[in-house]
DNA sequence: ATAAAAATTTAGACTAATCTAAAAATTTAT
DNA sequence: ATAAATTTTTAGATTAGTCTAAATTTTTAT
């Protein structure tokens, strides 16, 4: 058995590692996103390591073997169905949903997995965009880019965004940027690169660069 | 802050104060009950009531404080709210429900329990006929009384159960013995005193007195 | 009223997860 | 290539929750 904390740093690993194209994951980078010490992600390698969850050389960083990736990516696949759960029935934004699904994703039921992704429709994507990997641990891909990548003109969809941050969405919604939106890009400032944009050609907003490198969008 | 295993303590407390009338309960009892050894409850008394959870004189049993019996409510409300979900939204049976909402009992948030019981329609009982706490404590009543003691010919409806066993619940299911059903006693042997009784005025069927004992009726 | 039995608590030990401080290894800069 | 800086690991301690075995208290039976 998995304990909750193991868990969390096996789904850690696991984003790290993407985050990085399969490099592997240094210990302080891990303590920085579990908020504990340096000297408890040690330790913590160590016992990983043991349950042969981890791959593990010490001072040479971290991967995750593959019945730990198994593990993380059940606990991303029931992380992203119960934040499907929280906005779609019982109306949460989609900036009140991370924390609650960080409880959630430990419950520990197949079969409640399978029902409660039936009952949602098995959707493909979460509430952020993110893809929700199937029971085998497949991820459903979409090409995506940052928008702030984007060629001035092209018509665009709003597919996802790459931080989940409570004041980041709260900003995107004051701003109407909402998945699915049809954006294009009018023009990007020489000066501070902010953006002007087009959303659902309705109306036109500007944005800042940072804003911009953290929307995730496609050619429509 | 209250742990995973401290509510789990506040939670069998206080279901075993209920059944006792307000009776102090004993540490063998909750050894019994949350499956460790009487040395581990001690040890847990002692902790819980530093903390002002419970009143707790030694080797003369305990009883919640105000305090603990509302934490002990809070967690018994979204056990039973959970359980309603499960049977309701995700089609699971009443049988199958009670372990994975041990797990969804302790999570902790506020507005996710407010949504989750407005989701389900404020329901008053639970898929075993229990009451639900209401957000202040408040348990609904229900004047029932034990099949095993009901008066021979008066109409009945099955209300609840007192046992939520998976074996006795699935025993329930093959005599169509459901919540709300319609009952009638037509017989009690003087043998065993098992019974015959009427079902939604259909069939009729023969029943040990053990299982009376854990069916909960009122008079229609 | 005593003795035996049962229930409960204490003592001492263990594991998981964490911490701080110190030691060791690696990386970076001169 | 060596020294300095940074990163990582180890050592030793702490807390929650558990255990077994022993001691203590309460209850029951004679
Ligand atoms: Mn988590
Ligand atoms: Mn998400
Ligand atoms: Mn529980
Ligand atoms: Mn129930």
């Amino acid at each position: 058995m998995t304990s909750f904390t193991e868990e969390n740093y096996l789904k850690a690993i696991f984003h790290l590692c993407e985050n990085k194209n399969g490099l592997a994951v240094s210990t302080n980078e891990l303590a920085e996103i579990t908020q504990t010490r340096a000297a408890s992600v040690s330790d913590m390698l160590r016992r990983l390591s043991e349950k042969e969850l981890i791959l593990y050389k010490k001072y040479q960083g971290v991967t995750l073997t593959e019945e730990g990736k198994s593990i993380a990516l059940k606990i991303i696949r029931k992380h992203r169905l119960w934040e499907v759960f929280l906005v779609e029935k019982l109306g949460f934004g989609w900036d009140e949903i991370h924390e609650i699904a960080e409880e959630l994703e430990h419950i520990d039921s197949k079969v409640l997995t399978e029902r409660l992704d039936n009952f949602l429709g098995n959707p493909k994507f979460d509430p952020h965009g993110d893809p929700i990997p199937d029971e085998k641990g497949n991820m459903p891909s979409q090409v995506s880019f940052k928008l702030s990548e984007a060629v001035i003109n092209t018509e665009l969809v709003m597919l996802g965004v790459s931080e989940d941050s409570a004041p980041f969405l709260q900003h995107l919604d004051k701003l109407s940027l909402h998945l699915g939106a049809k954006l294009r890009v009018l023009d990007v400032s020489g000066y501070d690169q902010s953006l002007h944009i087009e959303i659902n050609k309705a109306g036109t907003i500007h944005i800042s660069k940072e804003v911009a490198c953290s929307i995730l969008v496609s050619k429509k």
